[in-house]
DNA sequence: CCTTGAAAGTGACGTAACGTTATTTTGTAT
DNA sequence: ATACAAAATAACGTTACGTCACTTTCAAGG
């Protein structure tokens, strides 16, 4: 027979969980003393680490208690099938909240800042089902350019490609107020050139048609994409003919 | 200007969440009629929608309070970091959860039944942490063999592979009652034969290291071994012999 | 204008699993 | 006997509403 506070030392749950287990008629005391102070046994502390064992899977008290009843009616195979089918549905949850934080923490790199209109946007992006974007996307695009479409960088994902494009513009935001042939805006766009040829090929008609999209803002967000500025857009085009202009004097003279 | 039961319907939020967040002052209505019925407008339908929005993150309302309020002061950074941490150990221990899970339903389907003894064993291989689990499986084996060791049914996993070994130690122990000899024993007996070849290859002086060890019930536990009650390995043991016999007598007649 | 039924209002309690006081008793060592 | 630690009970707080119970307001029809 050990006191309250041993089996509390022993299995690491409070003296108040303890009494409340006791309250509830989850776990009662072996016995008690005269004054009424609480002893527990052996038997007690067994029942406590199945008790908690239960409980890191997720059950309930009422259900450990059906659990431990000394029925044994209680029918395994179903009660462990919901429980599994409940954890895989929480699972589920936070993963999809991860991804969706890990999109406004990459927006928030990109922005500087969120703010609560941009929220309402990223609102419509979310609300907006896949469906409906995959209509869309059909719409402006044959099957190849749609397999395209999945290596852009995705708000939702954070392999290394997605930040780098999202890194890339947000330094093309940074550097805007220095104008389109400041040495830090060329050193972006070049990046982002090498880049898109690295992930794109040479598609000059799947990059138009891109292109016309990602400049619309209305139509930008019917295939899904991340709402970018007109303001930044343009001046990256702006830049972009100059880094293409320059290229081309470089070949002139090399 | 629209009635609360409008925000109901156009939202999906039940018209007591709307009475209590205005009762903690989230969100209050633009307006009350003479009566005291909720006015709401557009402002309060975005901020609506906003909530849910951080609430499909997992942020709590008294959080949600303060992203919304108007100083603007939140700490974006921050919040999403904590946010995302939190959802990701969340996450894990939906993982964790699950795995065990499956490992009891995979034990379940061993023994028919679960019961708390077995449970308790369960406990204690769960408490005995990996680390002491691999000094025991170093004393024993060597590092080939602890690879080998990898490939041995995880009850903690539902690869096609473990749920073979699982459903095929749960038919043993079913066909136990009939006897060493009979067919259905022997036809299982050869298929684990077929699979530990599969599985590890013709490695005899591993094959016998692992049996040896199988077959005591305190050094299984120490490398983690699912517990296998001592009756069915004699029985299998034996059961085998039959089945070796039998193909030694095959060849001689063919 | 009056009635009437639907919709809205305001309490107030219940939920899960304890944490946290506050106050009183009991146990034990000196 | 005293003093101090440890235990006991009681009661409120937490989260985000759901669910009564009862009252008042609104809008339409007669």
């Amino acid at each position: 027979m050990i006191s309250i506070k041993d089996v509390s030392k022993q299995t690491g749950v409070s003296v108040r969980t303890l009494r409340y287990y006791d309250e509830i008629d989850l776990l009662s005391p072996a016995g008690k003393t005269d004054g009424g102070h609480r002893l527990y046994g052996e038997t007690e502390l067994k029942k406590l680490q199945q008790i908690l064992f239960l409980k890191t899977l997720g059950f309930q008290l009422k259900e450990i208690k059906d659990i431990l009843s000394d029925d044994g009616n209680w029918n395994w195979a179903k009660g462990l099938e919901n429980q599994l089918k409940y954890i895989q549905q929480e699972k589920e949850r936070m993963i999809k909240i991860e991804q969706t934080l890990k999109g406004l923490m990459n927006s928030l790199t990109i922005d500087g800042s969120i703010d609560l209109l941009y929220i309402n946007q990223l609102i419509q992006l979310y609300q907006q089902n896949a469906e409906k974007r995959e209509i869309y996307r059909h719409r402006y695009f044959d099957s190849q350019e749609r397999e395209l479409l999945h290596l852009l960088p995705n708000m939702n994902r954070d392999d290394p490609d997605s930040l780098e494009w999202i890194s890339l513009i947000a330094q093309l935001k940074k550097h805007m107020g220095q104008g389109i042939k400041a040495p830090e805006v060329q050193r972006v766009v070049k990046r982002i050139d090498e880049k898109s040829i690295e992930t794109f090929g040479y598609n000059d008609a799947f990059f138009e048609k891109f292109w016309a999209i990602r400049k619309s803002p209305e139509k930008s967000k019917e295939i899904g994409l991340y709402p970018i500025e007109q303001e930044l857009l343009d001046f990256f085009e702006q830049a972009w003919e100059v880094y293409q202009n320059e290229q081309f004097d470089g070949e002139k003279e090399g």
